[in-house]
RNA sequence: GGUGGCGUGGCCGAGAGGCGAGGCAGCGGCCUGCAAAGCCGUAUACACGGGUUCGAAUCCCGUCGCCACCUCCA
């Protein structure tokens, strides 16, 4: 069974071959750091966290870097902005915030780190180092103003184009590019000279005099220095195609390198139907998200579509998701329940519980997962069929449980936790943390919940039902569910 | 002007020539003292018009509508 993956280069779904067997090597665009990250960056980054942990299970070693570009005009611009208005955040500070702001956010999501996360302005050097030799092949040409800017040469470079098959001739000027010392409108910044209006501390010395880099510039860096000349996977969001990607590929064969093999874009999120932007007022930020859902809740939501799929977003989005998930974590509490019981009889069952109960910590492995969920991740990660997997063995094992089949339980209840696992969305896993997070409190509660359920199991003894309802509408009115089962009342907080 | 994509049931969301993925909501039933949860059952769905085919949501042609990118974007 080989990966198959879809290259938007190719533009076809392709067999996906690392260039070393059983490692991938994998480069994602992250953030500029400029502002708080929103939606979309979930979502982005979310992708490619799945298909790290799909490798993962299969027995990849994944190497994943995710840059920080931490030198922008839009940082700069904004720390000015901030400045206008009597601020004091110099744009070093700013960029760290958000970086923070970003980090906050993906840890909320249980977004495993990435292997090595570079910052564009650690590699600057890297950066010159790439642009000198552009400019000695001549595909690079340092701006005729007479200032330190470079620029990148599209007319040399007949292949440039083919990543979003855009003919060169037929690209529209950019409205605004005036040509500061361009030969052509549509060549590229490599390397920004210093601007008396912008701070000495965002000016580096370069052959050419001082400046910064360009946008695109920095990814071809890194990319290089941590995965080396010929990698395996470039991603990012299809918004970033072009000009990003285009001038990404651009720079690096020109340089000479092989860069990445396949290219991998994920697919944006609209708010009702549109493109969600800051002058639409339309965005919908990370941390309001987060204070709406339940992180793992967000996490399913985001990662329940196709990831090449426009996902639209809107206002009862998360509620459904959010019943959409009860249901999956209903049935782990449920079977907990029931193989615990059942252990108690036999050691084995016992030790099986343990064994196969507990969360898997990224330990997954293919032994464990149903044949159509691995042969949907398999065929370009389509996550929606193996969600369809994923509820088809809950049910079987909410069956095997009203049914008492103990062993068939236990065998869906293991594929069960085996794709939470490999999805990261198992509850139980610590990295979503205790529901309150004080265990004083929780047995505070749970011993007060307890004696007033049996007070109504008392009553329901007697069919004195006014009083055992009583009980039930109470605890309802304080956000706590019983559920009767033949083996008690189990209870939980909405 | 160029490039790419989308239109599927009340909603979300897969599929890409032949048994109607899955979830949410709804309806009927089982279970329950009643519920909840769970289970079982339940849908004249593929924008429109032609065409190809034994067979089309899927392929082809056309039409309509929507979206993205074309140097700020995840």
């Amino acid at each position: 069974m080989t990966q198959r993956i879809y290259d938007t280069h190719a533009q076809a779904v392709v067999d996906f071959v690392p260039q070393n067997a059983g490692k991938v090597g994998l480069y994602v665009c992250g953030p500029t750091v400029q502002s708080s990250p929103h939606i979309g960056h979930l979502r982005s980054t979310l992708v490619y966290d799945q298909m790290r942990r799909w490798f993962r299970a299969t027995g990849h070693d994944v190497t994943l870097i995710r840059n920080v570009t931490d030198i922008d005009d839009k940082i700069l611009a904004n720390a000015q902005l901030a400045a206008e208005a009597g601020g004091t955040e110099q744009w070093w500070a700013l960029a760290y915030r958000v970086e923070r702001e970003f980090t906050a956010a993906y840890d909320a999501l249980g977004i495993l780190a990435p292997t090595y996360e570079p910052r564009a302005t650690a590699n600057i050097r890297e950066m010159v180092a790439l642009i000198e030799r552009l400019i000695e092949r001549g595909h690079a040409y340092q701006a005729n103003d007479g200032s330190a800017s470079v620029y990148f040469d599209t007319a040399s470079w007949p292949e440039y184009g083919t990543l979003t098959r855009q003919k060169r001739d037929q690209m529209e000027d950019a409205a605004d590019s005036e040509p500061v010392g361009k030969r052509d409108p549509r060549d590229f910044a490599l390397w920004k000279a210093h601007r008396g209006s912008e701070p000495e501390s965002a000016s580096w010395p370069s052959p050419w005099g001082d400046g910064r880099p360009g946008w695109h510039i920095e990814c071809s860096a890194m990319a290089a220095r941590y995965l080396g000349d010929a990698f395996d996977i470039h991603g990012g969001g299809l918004d970033l195609r072009f000009p990003h990607h285009e001038n990404e590929l651009a720079q690096s064969t020109a340089a000479g390198q092989a860069f990445a093999k396949y290219w991998i874009h994920n697919g944006l999120v609209n708010t009702g139907g549109q493109k969600m932007s800051k002058s639409l007022g339309n965005s919908l930020f990370a941390a309001d998200l987060l204070a709406e859902a339940r992180p793992i809740v967000l996490r399913y939501y985001l990662g329940a579509a196709h990831y090449r799929s426009v996902l639209d977003y809107s206002a009862n989005s998360l509620s459904e998701a959010a019943a959409a998930f009860d249901r999956i974590e209903g049935f782990l509490a449920r079977a907990h329940e029931y193989i615990v019981g059942a252990a108690e009889d036999t050691l084995a069952g016992e030790a099986a519980a343990q064994l196969y109960l507990g969360p898997l910590g990224g330990a997954a492995t293919t032994e464990s997962l149903p044949a159509e969920f691995t042969a949907a991740m398999l065929d370009d990660f389509a996550i929606p069929q193996a969600l369809a997997a994923l509820h088809e063995a809950v049910r079987a094992g909410n069956t095997a449980i009203d049914a008492g089949d103990g062993d068939a339980l236990l065998n869906r209840a293991i594929e069960v936790v085996a794709m939470l696992d490999v999805l990261g969305l198992d509850p139980r896993d610590s990295v979503w943390g205790a529901a309150s997070g004080d265990a004083a409190a929780d047995t505070a509660l749970d011993a007060l919940i307890t004696g007033l359920i049996e007070q109504r199991a008392d009553a329901r003894a007697n069919k004195d039902f006014a009083t055992s309802d009583a009980i039930r509408d109470r605890l309802a009115g304080a956000g706590i569910i019983l559920e009767d089962s033949p083996n008690g009342t189990r209870w939980s907080l909405i």
